[in-house]
DNA sequence: GACGATAGTCTGTAAAACAGAACATCTAAT
DNA sequence: ATTAGATGTTCTGTTTTACAGACTATCGTC
């Protein structure tokens, strides 16, 4: 037997690290409307990338009855603000305010150190080095299709994708 | 501006490669409780761990009373059997059945093939470096005490800790 | 201008986490 | 031995959260 722990799951070991970097965060980013996400929509929001509301959402992994909530809870908060699109009146566009760039600023000050104790265990290479997969694996994930997953896992047939 | 996009931030990353590992493992640990985190308390059973479930539910990071539904539904299923502690009739000692034996062969390779699925923009060495980096983190993770968190992070004062 | 598709919001439901009490048992101090 | 406090597990109830679906307004197209 190869020594087949709990140590040695890929899933244990990211769930693992995931929770350690939610709860750093957490304390880091506390007051801030939605935690990590809502550091995330309001990064977006200050870029003023032209995403709508949906394509941030599928982006940040939400749902968009709940990125519906996140950006109410932020602009309730003063940090962000929704206008309309002048391009397509169904959507709004996000902007940050004055108050959410310091807002931000501050939040990205204090996830930098959190961070850096998430990451305290890898010396300065590997922390390059995991950003850069993690990075990878993120943007070039061929699982944002569901669909080519399981085609892919269980060799379904069925031409529903 | 040095591009603080969100695909440059560490916590989207992990969460973007998280959600992607949950969505394949998901369909490749279908029908077995509690999913991902069934399977660890299979693998931990099977390997006749001498912790308790506390100790347990401490390492997967899940609640003691969870862990008691995950536990009662892998033992409805025949998978695992609670026996009691010789040495602490509080305690209960977990230990996979023949059956669960044979499914955890079963998941172990289904995951297998979920996370090369997961893994495939990486090559080899990358994936090796990836598994690494993480179990280091995990294993070496400062943070599993969050009040040492707290103090570094905000450098608080007061010995609550 | 009629049709289906899309962006955003709202409503209700289902699932999950969490806090706390309860019970049995262990350990240590007296 | 007896008591006091701590620990392992389970149960109960509360709160949060995600999610599916309906609804409105608007777009693009025929």
């Amino acid at each position: 037997m190869h020594t087949p722990a709990v140590e040695a799951d890929l899933g244990w070991a990211l769930g693992s690290v995931f929770r350690g970097y939610l709860r750093a965060t957490g304390e880091a980013l506390a007051g801030l409307p939605g935690g990590p996400r809502g550091y995330q929509v309001l990064t977006s929001a200050e870029q003023g990338e032209p995403s709508s509301q949906l394509a941030l959402a599928h982006r940040l992994g939400v749902d968009r009855t709940v990125m519906t909530y996140l950006i109410d809870d932020l602009e309730r908060s003063g940090l962000v603000e929704r206008r309309p699109d002048p391009a397509d009146r169904r959507a709004r566009l996000l902007s940050a305010t004055a108050a959410g760039r310091a807002r931000l600023a501050e939040a990205t000050e204090a996830l930098r150190r959190a961070e850096d104790h998430v990451l305290a265990p890898l010396n300065p290479a590997e922390r390059d080095q995991l950003r850069d997969l993690l990075r990878k694996l993120a943007t070039e994930a061929p699982g944002e299709n569901a669909c080519r997953v399981v085609a892919d896992v269980a060799a379904l047939e069925g031409g529903s994708c």
